[in-house]
DNA sequence: GTCTATACACTGATAGAC
DNA sequence: GTCTATCAGTGTATAGAC
């Protein structure tokens, strides 16, 4: 069956090549402007052979979900080692707002763009990551190496539910050292604090005012709202809420995005994009590097001096214009 | 001048009669759907006319996202009144939800579509909001009914700084009267709480499992986060982030939740859209009621059984099918 | 089986005739 | 002021060549 490998192979490689284009132009043009005819151009096939390996548009876009959602994960992974539950789940957040801001692109396709991308990824999985299997493993009493390993193993079929499955496991961790109040109710804290984290990636990739200082202390309050003061034992404060704005929570941050830094080399995109240039397409399969040549963007200029990891953010409009 | 004013008045007759149909083509079928044939179709006149009255169908979009920041302040200033800071808070977070709940095609145009569209009319005012105007008021001693007037007047030059405002002032008041550490610097506050909000609800517009149980306790866990639990004097307890997840704040999210349904008449969609069927936007046209005839939405079972309140999110995608 | 050429029904936007 | 015709683009479907 040599030669049936061999097609298959072939298969593969061209799947890999469309999804390798897909890729490409998603962070150089954004999400909006990835289409069949320009990936088409870009591998040098036609429109119709796309549809020979993807059912749709949408299908190559849950395809590259896949991919985001396994690199946020990657992001995830050496953190869940921190020993404190406290500091790891601020860790877990930081280097998801890391992660978001370094990759603008990939984060609004993975959970801004549309419920079918986000739930790609996201599916039953996730859902049963939240009601409680962690809960269970943490009162059979597992140690964090034993679910670092068993996240691992989780990380290859759902990606999303493995970062699920870290964050929630802290969690459960911090609840019962006592860092939470026995009442709390996990899913519902845990989702409350992603929201968190989401808000304000999400407002800072949407919202041109957003944030009007920097991004790292709107961080470290959120954190320390969900999470209580670093230094101080947490029962010392009258309102544990608050205090502590920007203090040693800092080499944290910077580790984080080091790490998200080093996952994928900046995320740069086109603020204005050209009109028209035909060939250009095809100059960007030529180039063999994946990564982008670095192009600045000016959209918001209080924007790149806000944030402190690169964030461009392009016009994603395709369309005809 | 009587012609000229008639030429004038018709000039913005037509201009309204534009942006009703586009108003009625994004709650219908969702902002995506949202075509200039489509509304040229609707008001019965060619594709190029829109142009003699909006530059492009950005700045339709523009238009209809300040028609949605004047909406989101309606449903914010009879929450004003309240006295307790903290509740007000409170009050003025579960009515942004359940105004994102209920209006979803409106919520994503406003803080989801493109940053150009959110910073329409959240621009520079905005800034200037959040950056100490509020500080100064509150420390001048301003009472609370002068604070809410002075907020109805700058309502009509933009909206979104006014919302903006209401809850800057009640933080002021809450961070006066001993409620907040002085160390609090009330514009990050108020930037985290927003991201706060904004994820929830983003989330539940966009991620098919969010959340997997109520979207009012999550909401009322958030709260608690940020302001502490409700009938506790917020010093009694050693942790304050935690407690009471789903108590007494059951009435108020009940209240908020029936001001903004009452704001609009639940903004119902379509779940799966039509092909073709030619005609159809003219017989949107013809019928006089602006709101859209309910029609049911099942894209996502669990999410209907999980929010509260009516909150149907069509698959928005136009572009050819 | 793989692939291309062609076609269809759309999109936003514009030039120019009336 | 309004419309027709048109441009350059889109996702997708299919007939038919190799």
């Amino acid at each position: 069956m040599g030669i049936a490998e061999r097609k298959n192979r072939q298969k593969q490689a061209l799947r890999e090549r469309i999804l390798d284009a897909s890729r490409r132009i998603v962070m150089r043009e954004g999400f909006a402007a990835l289409s069949m005819r320009k990936i088409a151009d870009a591998i040098e096939y036609s429109p119709a052979t796309l549809y020979l390996h993807f059912a749709s548009r949408d299908e190559i876009a849950q395809a590259l979900c896949a991919e985001g959602y396994a690199q946020l994960l990657e992001t995830f992974v050496p953190l869940a080692g921190i020993a404190d539950p406290a500091e790891r789940l601020k860790a877990l957040g930081r280097a998801y707002v890391a992660f978001g801001v370094a990759h603008p692109e990939t984060y609004r396709l993975i959970f801004m763009e549309d419920p079918s991308y986000t739930g790609a990824a996201l599916g039953g999985a996730a859902k049963g990551a939240l009601k409680g299997e962690a809960a269970l493993a943490a009162e059979a009493g597992i140690t964090e190496a034993e679910a670092a390993s068993r996240d691992a193993a989780a990380a290859e079929d759902d990606p999303g539910a493995a970062a699920l499955h870290i964050m929630i496991s802290a969690l459960e961790q911090l609840k019962a050292s006592g860092g939470l109040p026995a009442s709390t109710d996990v899913a519902v804290w845990a989702e409350a604090f992603w929201a968190t984290l989401h808000g304000i990636v999400a407002l800072n990739l949407t919202c041109p005012v957003f944030p009007t200082t920097s991004l790292d202390t709107v961080v470290a309050v959120a954190l320390d709202a969900w999470l209580g003061a670093p230094q101080a034992t947490r029962d010392s404060t009258q309102h544990a809420t608050q205090h502590a704005t920007q203090h040693a929570t800092q080499h944290a941050t910077q580790h984080a995005a080091q790490h998200a830094a080093q996952a994928r080399s900046a995320a740069a995109s086109v603020g204005t994009r050209k009109k028209k240039s035909p060939g250009a397409s095809a100059e960007a399969a030529a180039q063999p590097d994946g990564e982008p040549a670095a192009q600045p963007s000016r959209r918001q200029p209080a924007r790149a001096a806000t944030a402190s990891l690169a964030a461009p953010a392009p016009k994603r409009k395709a369309a005809g214009t």
